[in-house]
DNA sequence: CTGAAAATTAGAATTATTCTAACTTCACCC
DNA sequence: GGGTGAAGTTAGAATAATTCTAATTTTCAG
């Protein structure tokens, strides 16, 4: 099942040596510069597969681990669509993300311009929200 | 001298034979009663342990066949935090469902009125949206 | 350089869930 | 009521994403 993204990413020619706390591995450096580069939501499996093309002694435990240390940095997100296996993006503005049902893509969606999804709920007053996740099925449109 | 009630049916006495165009058989109208009853999310394992009290030769492979049925039926939500075990609750109207990191409580929430998530959403017009999932984590303040 | 801490590794273990194949129950028709 | 085919249930095996373990390697501070 491919994924794509309705943005075109810019990616940074150099990832530093360490990065929101985080000491870049060359491990961790090649995870995240996958990520970087193909902003298609892959699975822990798809970026063991890619980064293998340039660390091939890399092992699938290690893509795990570096996922992990750069999912706690803030670094990336983990997506989770039902029970199937996760998938992760680099962190960028806040978005949701939407499944076309007719092709399994998965798209990112921002919101608009000023809008809070809290502000639509009826949350207790001073309820203090550390995470959010959305996540939507659908089809688009013809002309997509 | 033999128990008498060992056939009288749990909590709301009357779940049809069938219901949403699916059959009721003794299994899982077992199972969505123990939804109905204990609305606190529990796993398909919480279930299977809860349903074994009425129904002590129940399977585990049943209850996962029931919750399948129930929620392709629309009769029950299927929830899923991160990797978590999913969770199960009967369907209402429409909610979010809000994780207390303190104390690990699902709560419910509802919109407030007349509030459409999408509305917040930058999708391109004419896009259909089937499915919707928010799930939210965070700190409920000190007076719950 | 040296020792300790951190990271990586391969493979085993875990675990929620699904699958399989046999058995049971059900609904319908005679 | 009894026969029949479909639907549902069951126990146990299989699957697969993820985590764990224990051994090795790398990094960094002193």
């Amino acid at each position: 099942m491919a994924t794509q993204n309705l943005d075109i990413p810019k990616i940074p020619e150099e990832i530093p040596s360490e990065l929101a706390g985080l000491r870049m591995t060359k491990q961790r450096r090649e995870v995240y510069s996958v990520l970087l580069h193909d902003k298609d939501h892959p699975t822990a499996s798809g970026v063991f597969r890619r980064v293998q093309e340039g660390l091939p002694t890399i092992s699938l435990a290690t893509v795990y681990n570096c996922l992990d240390a750069l999912v706690e940095h803030g670094l990336v997100n983990q997506v989770n669509f039902d029970r199937e296996p996760s998938r992760f993006c680099v962190n960028q503005s806040p978005h949701v993300h939407f499944r076309d049902e007719a092709s399994g893509v998965v798209h990112d969606i921002i919101f608009k311009d000023g809008c809070k999804i809290t502000d639509l709920l009826n949350l207790p007053a001073g309820t203090e929200v550390t995470d959010l996740e959305l996540t939507i099925r659908g089809k688009l449109p013809k002309v997509f």
